[in-house]
RNA sequence: GCCCCGUUAGCUCAUCUGGUAGAGCGCCGGACUUUUAAUCCGGUGGGGCGGGUUCGAGUCCCGCACGGGGCACCA
C-alpha cells in the first residue's frame, strides 16, 4: 500500500468536522514554525484564577496596575475581537478570568498569533491586573505561550454540552463545557474525604481486602467472574467487603473500614451501576442502634462538607420505623400476620395496586412491597428496622422479636443509601443460615449467600458482639448533590458498547 | 432479557399532511483599540447504519446500533 489513502484529503473535499480539524492542524504547524516558544514542556509559577481574582477585588472600575506581573494558565473558552484590541475568557480548575489583549502592548505579530488561537486551545499568559470599564477584573496580556493546540472543536460556548450520551462517554468534554459537572465531582471528592475523616477520627483503621475472590459473599447479588491464568481457576469480583472485614474484627482490629468498589452483575438503572463505591465499617462492642447513630453522624459530616442546603433534613435523630410498620402504614397489611406466600398474595391482590408485587415466598413479597410501595416515599432520612431473618443471613436474631433480625436500612431521597446489622457472631447459627441459603439456591434462586466455611471458622475463633454498616457512596453523593441519576455522579458510568 | 420513546451540521436547536433541509454559535475572509452569548458584512458545513415501499423518503415499513424512560434484577 502506498499510504496515500492515509493522508489528509485535499481541502476541496474536506467537510464538516474534518474541515475544522484540518484548519486547526494547519494552525498548529504554523505555530510550530513561527513561534519557538510554542508548546513548552511546563508552565511553572502560574497563579490559580480564583486566588488572582480574590487578590484584586479592591481595583476600581477602569483602574489598571503596572505590576506585579502574574502568570495564569488555562483553556480559552471565549474570544471577542475588537479591532486592535481583543478579549478572551480563560478557564482553569478554579475559575474563569477575562484576558485583555492590545496590539500596542503585544506588537502586531504576537497579537495576530494570539487572535489566531481557537476556542479550546491551552495558553499560559503573563500580565498585569486591571478592572475594565465594564467593571470586570481582567488580566492584560503582556506576553503568552501556546501550551497545547486543541485539534477538535469544543462544545458550544454558550449552550454547552447537553447530549447525555456524549456527556457520559466523553466526560472530558462534559467537564470542559459544564462547570456544574466540574462542581459535582469536586463535591464527590469532598464527601469521600469527609467520610474517611470521620471514621479516621473515631478510631477506625482503613483496610484493603481482596477484590478478586475465590468465593463471593456479603450480599445477595450475582457476581462477575474472571479468570486467573497461572492458577487455572475462575475468580469472582467482590460483591461486598463484609466477610473479610468481619474476619478483621475477629482478629482484634475492633474498628475497621474499607471504602472502595464493589461489582454486581445486575441491570443498570438510574440508581445502579455495575461497579459502584461502597464504604463498609465494622466496630466491636456495638449493636445496630449504635450504628444508626453513627450513620447519622457520618452523613451529617458529609452534608456539611458540601454545604448541603437542600430539602432533606439530616439532623439527628432521623425518623425510625419498623419494616412491618412501614409496609402497614402504606397498605394496611401487616406482613407479619401473613407469613405465608399465598395468604400475603391474596391480601396484596385486594389492594388493587398499579404495580406488580413479585415473589415466590412471603418474605420476598414483603421485601418487594417495601421496595415498590414504601421506598419511593421515603424522601426524608429514615431508618427502616427489623427485617425478616430470611432476607438477612448475616444479621443477628432480634433480641425480642421472633423471626426478625436486628437490621436496618437507611433511606433518603426515595432510595436506599445504607444497610446495617447487629452482626451475627454465633458460628453455629451462621452455619445454619448458610445451609438455608443453599436450600434456596437448590430451588433455583440465583441470588443467595454461598457457604463460606473459612468465614464460619473465623466466627468459631470468637467474634465480639459488633455492629456493621454499608453505605453507598454514589447514592449518598446523588442525595447530597441533588442528582437523580447515578451516572451524574460517576465519572465514567457503564455504557453499552 | 422485555416494552415504549428517541437519533437532523463540530455544539445547541428548527424543519405542517412524503416533494430542492434552516438558524444561532463555531470555523474561513473582511471591518472595528473596553468587549463579555461583542457587533457588522460575506462564506463554509448535515438526515445514526443497512434494507424496503414510492416517480420521489429526514418524513412510511423492516432490521441493526446507540441513548433515555419503564419492567425484570439489585444497593
Amino acid at each position: 500500500m502506498s499510504g496515500r489513502e492515509d493522508e489528509p484529503h485535499p481541502p476541496s473535499i474536506r467537510h464538516g468536522l474534518d474541515e475544522l480539524i484540518a484548519e486547526r492542524r494547519a494552525k498548529r504547524e504554523r505555530l510550530r514554525e513561527t513561534d519557538k516558544t510554542a508548546f513548552p514542556y511546563a508552565f511553572p509559577g502560574s497563579t490559580p484564577i480564583d486566588e488572582l481574582l480574590a487578590e484584586y477585588t479592591h481595583l476600581q472600575v477602569g483602574e489598571e496596575t503596572t505590576e506585579p506581573q502574574h502568570r495564569v494558565a488555562g483553556r480559552i473558552v471565549a474570544r471577542r475581537g475588537a479591532g486592535k484590541a481583543a478579549f478572551f475568557d480563560l478557564v482553569d480548575r478554579t475559575g474563569k478570568i477575562q484576558l485583555h489583549a492590545r496590539v500596542d502592548v503585544l506588537g502586531r505579530k504576537d497579537f495576530d498569533e494570539l487572535l489566531s488561537l481557537d476556542l479550546g486551545d491551552l495558553v499560559g499568559v503573563f500580565g498585569v491586573m486591571l478592572r475594565s470599564r465594564h467593571g470586570e477584573l481582567s488580566l492584560r496580556i503582556d506576553d503568552f505561550q501556546v501550551l497545547a493546540k486543541a485539534l477538535r472543536p469544543p462544545p458550544d460556548k454558550h449552550h454547552g454540552l447537553t447530549d447525555v450520551e456524549t456527556r457520559y462517554r466523553r466526560r472530558e468534554l462534559d467537564l470542559i463545557a459544564n462547570e456544574d459537572t466540574r462542581r459535582v465531582f469536586a463535591q464527590r471528592a469532598r464527601i469521600v474525604a469527609a467520610v474517611r475523616a470521620y471514621l479516621d477520627a473515631h478510631g477506625f483503621i482503613e483496610v484493603e481486602t481482596p477484590i478478586l475472590q475465590a468465593l463471593y459473599g456479603g450480599a445477595m447479588a450475582r457476581p462477575f467472574t474472571t479468570r486467573h491464568n497461572a492458577l487455572e481457576r475462575d475468580l469472582y469480583m467482590r460483591i461486598a467487603t463484609e466477610l473479610y472485614l468481619k474476619r478483621l474484627i475477629v482478629g482484634g482490629l475492633e474498628r475497621v473500614y474499607e471504602l472502595g468498589k464493589d461489582f454486581r452483575n445486575e441491570g443498570l438503572s438510574h440508581k445502579h451501576n455495575p461497579e459502584f463505591t461502597m464504604v463498609e465499617w465494622y466496630e466491636a462492642y456495638a449493636d445496630y442502634n449504635d450504628e444508626a447513630a453513627r450513620l447519622e453522624e457520618v452523613v451529617a459530616a458529609a452534608a456539611r462538607s458540601v454545604d448541603y442546603a437542600g430539602e432533606l433534613d439530616f439532623s439527628a435523630p432521623w425518623r425510625r420505623v419498623t419494616f412491618s410498620e412501614a409496609i402497614a402504614q402504606r397498605t394496611g397489611i401487616d406482613v407479619l400476620d401473613h407469613r405465608d406466600a399465598e395468604e400475603l398474595r391474596a391480601a396484596i391482590a385486594k389492594l388493587d395496586l398499579d404495580v406488580h408485587i413479585n415473589g415466590d415466598t412471603w418474605f420476598q413479597l414483603a421485601d418487594d412491597m417495601l421496595g415498590k410501595l414504601v421506598e419511593p416515599t421515603l424522601q426524608q432520612p429514615t431508618f427502616v428496622l427489623d427485617y425478616p431473618v430470611e432476607l438477612s443471613p448475616l444479621a443477628r436474631a432480634h433480641r425480642s422479636q421472633e423471626g426478625l433480625v436486628e437490621r436496618w436500612e437507611a433511606f433518603a431521597g426515595g432510595m436506599e443509601i445504607a444497610n446495617a446489622f447487629s452482626e451475627l457472631i454465633d458460628p453455629d447459627v451462621q452455619r445454619e443460615r448458610f445451609a438455608a441459603q443453599e436450600r434456596l439456591s437448590a430451588l433455583g434462586e440465583e441470588e443467595f449467600q454461598p457457604y463460606d466455611d473459612t468465614f464460619v471458622q473465623a466466627l468459631e475463633q470468637g467474634m465480639p458482639p459488633s455492629g456493621g454498616v454499608g453505605l453507598g457512596i454514589d447514592r449518598l453523593v446523588m442525595v447530597l448533590t441533588g442528582r437523580d441519576s447515578i451516572r451524574e455522579v460517576v465519572l465514567f458510568p457503564a455504557m453499552r458498547g
